[in-house]
DNA sequence: GATTGACCTCAACTTTAGTTGAGGTTCTAG
DNA sequence: CTAGAACCTCAACTAAAGTTGAGGTCAATC
């Protein structure tokens, strides 16, 4: 068995250093509906463990691009009453490397047109795909289709 | 020669159609120094052709992640009394070009290290990469937090 | 020569993701 | 038991990138 502090619940003091998140944008996610933690009878609040999991998630998905709307509508697919299982969590990361994968195509086809404008500075608008894309990159969900016909 | 009309500066209303930007975000670019325009007697902005290329700069820049500062510096760097030659406009593409590279490399980096913690659905703030990303990408410094196009 | 659409300025509002500060309470170590 | 660190709420502020609206002017057409 391990040391009963090793169970304890976590202050926000202990969950903002160990998750490197500021103490004031948890009271934000919570907030938002993005965490919950209990209450001490003097009211301050204590999270549960798994609560660092999910700031994880939500750090690791703001890096991926996604917005905390997003996010939490993703963290409120994970199980209610139950802590959720490392299967839980792995199913929602595939949800990160779809946004991933469409992210890094996007930007490689920006990548592929710009290759081809550099050389002539053109950027017309008339001419030029870096300006007409023609297709909305950042109509998050609309992956990278084809939006760079060489002209 | 080409007919007069094509010489004629445009209005702010030709500009938006033409650029796809709205008029008063037109006006935002020039509070904020991106653009100019001359004024007719009764006060009204003309634009010189050549803000036509500007605007694509601005917009596509934006599409590579670059916040308006960035983009003002940039432009900035443009000879002031003459219209920019396309070499001028080529000069500031190459910094797209690294921007989107470190980009791109990160987002990489990033999906290779979400490969590894699919399988396990960790997440464990101590172990996994993800959670550690030590490198700069996580430093605020160079990396614009926010990726997201705009739409 | 009037109408109508395009344009002008200025101020206030929007969204996202938080931070800062004031004023007050709780927890813990000595 | 008490000092001080850590915590609480609530309101206001920040920054980016604009949008919206009110109230007024300009310009091109009938």
């Amino acid at each position: 068995m391990q040391p009963a502090t090793t169970h304890r619940p976590l202050t926000i003091g202990e969950l903002s250093e160990r998750s490197g998140v500021a103490p004031s944008a948890l009271h934000f996610y919570e907030r938002n509906g993005l965490i919950e933690a209990e209450r001490t009878a003097g009211n301050q609040r204590r999270y549960r463990r798994d609560t660092l999991r999910r700031v994880a998630f939500i750090k690791t998905s703001q890096r991926v691009g996604l917005p905390l709307k997003d996010i939490r509508e993703a963290l409120d697919s994970l199980p209610d009453g139950r802590t959720p299982t490392k299967r839980d969590w792995a199913r929602l990361s595939l949800r990160w490397r779809k946004e991933l994968d469409d992210r890094i195509a996007a930007l490689q086809h920006l990548r592929n047109d710009l290759d081809g404008c550099i050389g002539c500075g053109c950027l017309s608008l008339k001419s030029c795909t870096l300006q007409n894309p023609s297709d909305e990159l950042g109509a998050s969900g609309a992956g990278a289709q084809r939006w760079n016909q060489p002209t």
